[in-house]
DNA sequence: TCCGTGACGCAAA
DNA sequence: CTTTGCGCCACGG
């Protein structure tokens, strides 16, 4: 069980239309304070490896762009729209609406 | 074993 | 609103 999938595990949670911020994956991962493990964790992620990485932005409500991505940041923002997601004209979700809440034994399992 | 490489978050100015 | 600076580290070659 590396790092990588135990984040992998968290991100296969993330329920159908809504969406967890890379911060709060690190924290159910138990990785406070950790939120790039994320990002880097997600940049591995193939096609088939049956990890919803498109329900996971950043703290602002935005999907992260980068070079790297080579447009897969557009076709997250496709993703999500179909399962739901609104997207305002600045491009942001509104994560008080979105937001996952994870099941509390989840968070206490994250505290360890 | 060493090293380059990154989908972030937050506070301050 | 924007720009800095810093924390932080697994993975592959």
């Amino acid at each position: 069980m590396s790092t990588y999938d135990r984040i992998y595990e968290i991100v296969r949670q993330i329920p159908v239309g809504q969406v967890a911020t890379y911060g709060q994956v690190a924290e159910l991962a138990g990785l406070f304070g950790k939120p790039r493990l994320v990002g880097y964790a997600l940049y591995r992620v193939t096609s088939d490896a049956d990890v919803p990485w498109q329900r996971v932005v950043n703290a602002k409500g935005e999907v992260s762009h980068s070079p790297q991505r080579q447009g897969t940041d557009y076709l997250q923002r496709d993703l999500l729209e179909a399962e739901g997601i609104v997207f305002s004209a600045a491009g942001k979700i509104d994560l008080r609406q979105y937001r996952w809440q994870p099941p509390l034994e989840l968070v206490l399992k994250a505290e360890g």
